[in-house]
DNA sequence: AGCACGCCGACT
DNA sequence: GTCGGCGTGCTC
């Protein structure tokens, strides 16, 4: 008998094939196969979604229906809460469950034909097992804090979802290791899965559970998964989970798409990281399905963070007070030396330079690089921090007042010395830095602000005179000169550059080191005595009401940089020059109070109204002209005026105007954008629900003509 | 998203 | 006279 199957393939929310395709199949396939299907010209990846139904799909002319191409033998099919964990996730963030399914599978599974697979698979096959150690070698424990212990306790013994607040080297990752290896050695099948903000922070991630674990289950044990992979091995790793011979698998916001038959522990480490977000395709936020998913398969689910989104923090608030998470505390630096009380707890002194005294227009003040100098002097290193790459934002005539536009963006094109070129961050557009003004032939054009380049330019100019002591003599007079290094995005463009600048540092070879973010995340620098922040003003006025968070965490972290090791940590500082010493965002800083900074700012938020106070959606459309992109989304907003009050929503559900984007134009390309905002998430989702047929009618429309694309955000992060 | 079909500008 | 630009439409 011939049966009709559903199946899922890559179709996205935009082509009207939304929901599960028809295929025939001769024999039943058990719902979660994986299957090849034609479309058109075409042979595509499929996933059979739900068992074989007789009924015919009424809409369908049944002659049309065609059958499946043939299942990928050896793969088993994927499990009930992973096809559930797809499902939400495309009802959430408004699109097709083609879309999320496919794009959690390897891009391998759908490139492979059937006997290149087949070898991959028997490659797989051979590799498994294979090397599981039949003398399991004892772990070297290392000792944990009392509050280690305490969290471990409590974790082990209650339900969930965990926030694990734990200030910057109090422990998290021993914590991590501890419940991994907890759970595995009680469950002889059980599979965790840890997930990190970043690419760059998964390598050392990665050694520090190969260590532990490898000896313990084989070479297979521990696998990663994230986009800077090779096809081939987000392959290999994803079949073994999938196969459930990887116990641990590593990775990205990807990973929580994988495929882990017998998942029981998800770890989010920096959970309040904005990396977790997608931003392009179905933009999900990895730490809220994590703990969907923690739900939907029984797994637990523990997010760790020294500063953790507002969100979390306030879903940890006590149960009694409506807090659906529990909140482990480990408020202590490991090694902190108690008996130097300046510092309390081993963290670094905040010391703000209020730049309202301090010479006009200076980058460095005086007393920052008084400091910086000292730790030279000591053979110590310092570490300065400026949140934007290139020499400087802007170049700008002064005769005429050009300024170096970006001619596809509405925004400056960069100024980066090092290759003399003009460069757009948003479009990539870039040319040769002009020798005069293009606008009026004046040969005098100024770089306006100041990127790292120009900060480093700046410190080897102030730092010319100075002299580091001289390994071997110690002798000040005799010295060399300072050795100042940069890390950022351009100066770890290609693969292995972050590792090896990284190792300088760590060996000693830099004296003081300027960056991005980018040296704020993760990594330990065991000889930073010094952290300084330029200019991070910026983000206290900011009209994103997320911008105050974000700093305070980027902070926090990059404090969190200096003297992590414990023979130093006494006397290591952290600089902010500000013209705004007395923010409370800064007080709370100094004290490292990342609770008072909390509570503080969700008293503004729930006064303005705003998450996690009301769940917001965006809708983005782009066009060629701005009035049509605005007019899309104002037509839109029309049709679904009406529609509310069918589904009396209305005292829920605000709809604001249609907006230009902050950055209006990118690639030529216009952008218009609209806020939705509710009290309650789930008037919310039903909206949006209701509204995705509107929103595709609207396309339909006069209005609709002209207009590129559309893309619903839900929980947006910047608006 | 692909991949077709389809109607208007600069080239062997 | 063709090659090719991307606008519109279709795929179980």
């Amino acid at each position: 008998m011939t049966l009709r199957l559903p199946v899922l393939v890559h179709t996205p929310a935009h082509s009207q094939l939304a929901g599960p395709l028809t295929y025939l199949s001769e024999q039943a396939l058990a719902a979660g196969t994986l299957v090849r299907v034609p479309l058109g010209k075409r042979e595509l990846l499929g996933v059979v979604w739900e068992s074989p139904t007789d009924r015919a799909s009424s809409a369908l002319d049944p002659e049309k229906l065609r059958p499946l191409v043939g299942t990928l033998d050896g793969i088993a099919p994927l499990t009930l809460a992973w096809r559930q964990l797809v499902m939400f996730a495309a009802n959430y963030y408004q699109r097709s469950a083609g879309e999320v399914a496919l794009a959690a599978l390897p891009p391998q599974l759908r490139d492979l034909n059937t006997p290149q697979l087949a070898r991959r698979l028997k490659r797989h096959a051979k590799t498994t097992g294979a090397d599981l150690p039949n003398n399991p070698v004892a772990i070297d424990s290392v000792a944990l804090t009392e509050e280690q212990m305490g969290a471990i306790a409590r974790f082990d013994l209650e339900v969930g979802p965990f926030l694990l607040f734990g200030a910057t080297g109090s422990g998290k990752t021993e914590v991590y290791l501890h419940s991994v290896q907890q759970l595995l050695s009680r469950d002889p099948s059980a599979q965790a899965m840890v997930m990190v903000p970043e690419i760059n922070l998964t390598p050392q991630l990665e050694a520090r559970f190969r260590a532990r674990f490898n000896p313990l289950y084989g070479d297979n044990a521990v696998v990663s998964l994230h986009s800077g992979m090779t096809p081939a091995q987000r392959l290999r790793s994803w079949l073994a989970a999938h196969s459930g011979v990887a116990r641990i698998v590593l990775g990205t916001r990807m990973a929580v798409f994988a495929s882990l038959p017998k998942l029981k522990l998800i770890i989010v480490d920096e959970e309040h990281d904005p990396s977790y977000k997608s931003q392009e395709g179905a933009r999900y936020s990895a730490r809220d399905l994590a703990v969907y998913r923690g739900w939907l398969e029984g797994a637990k689910v523990l997010l760790g963070s020294a500063t953790p989104a507002l969100e979390s923090w306030y879903h940890s608030r006590p149960a009694n007070e409506g807090g659906r998470y529990v909140r482990l505390e480990m408020p202590s630096r490991i090694g902190a030396n108690a008996a130097l009380p300046t510092t309390g707890g081993g963290f670094p002194l905040v010391r703000r330079v209020d730049m309202n005294h301090q010479p006009k227009k200076c980058v460095i003040s005086p007393p920052l690089l008084d400091a910086i100098v000292q730790r030279v002097a000591r053979g110590e290193q310092s570490m300065v921090f400026l949140n934007r790459r290139g020499y400087a934002p802007v170049l700008h005539c002064a005769d005429c007042d050009w300024k170096s536009e970006c001619p596809h963006c509405s925004a400056y094109r960069v100024f980066h010395k090092i290759d003399r070129t003009l460069r757009c961050h948003h479009c990539g557009f870039a040319e040769r830095v002009p020798r005069a003004c293009p606008a009026c032939g004046n040969p005098d054009i100024a770089p306006l602000g100041r990127g790292t380049e120009r900060l480093e330019e700046h410190l080897a100019e102030l730092l010319a005179n100075v002299r580091r002591p001289n390994s071997v003599s110690e002798q000040w007079s005799e010295g060399e000169p300072v050795r100042i290094a940069r890390i950022d995005a351009d100066s770890t463009r290609l693969k292995g550059e972050l590792e090896s600048q990284l190792a300088r540092v760590h060996s000693g070879e830099v004296d003081v080191l300027v960056g991005t973010q980018m040296i704020a995340k993760g990594h330990d620098f065991r000889r930073i005595t010094l952290v300084a922040t330029i200019n991070p003003d910026g983000a206290l006025f900011s009209s994103d009401f997320r911008a105050p968070e974000r700093l305070f965490s980027l902070l926090m972290q990059a404090a969190g940089r200096a003297g992590r090791d414990a023979g130093i940590s006494g006397r290591s500082e952290m600089w902010l020059q500000t013209f705004h010493p007395k923010h409370p965002l800064f007080e709370a800083l100094k004290r490292h109070d990342y609770p008072a900074f909390a509570a503080q700012q969700l008293k503004e938020r729930e006064q303005a109204a705003m998450p996690p106070f009301s769940f917001q959606a965006l809708v983005r459309a782009e066009a060629r002209t701005q009035d049509v992109a605005q007019g899309f989304l104002t037509a839109a907003s029309a049709a679904a005026a009406d529609m509310i009050d069918v589904e009396h929503l209305t005292p829920h559900i605000t709809l604001y105007p249609a907006v230009p984007m902050t950055i209006q134009r990118v690639a030529n390309v216009e952008r218009a954008q609209m806020l939705i905002e509710s009290p309650s998430r789930a008037a919310l989702q039903r909206f949006l629900t209701a509204w995705q047929a509107v929103l595709h009618a609207t396309r339909q429309q006069p209005e609709g003509k002209g207009l590129i694309r559309w893309a619903v955000d839900v929980d947006p992060l910047a608006i």
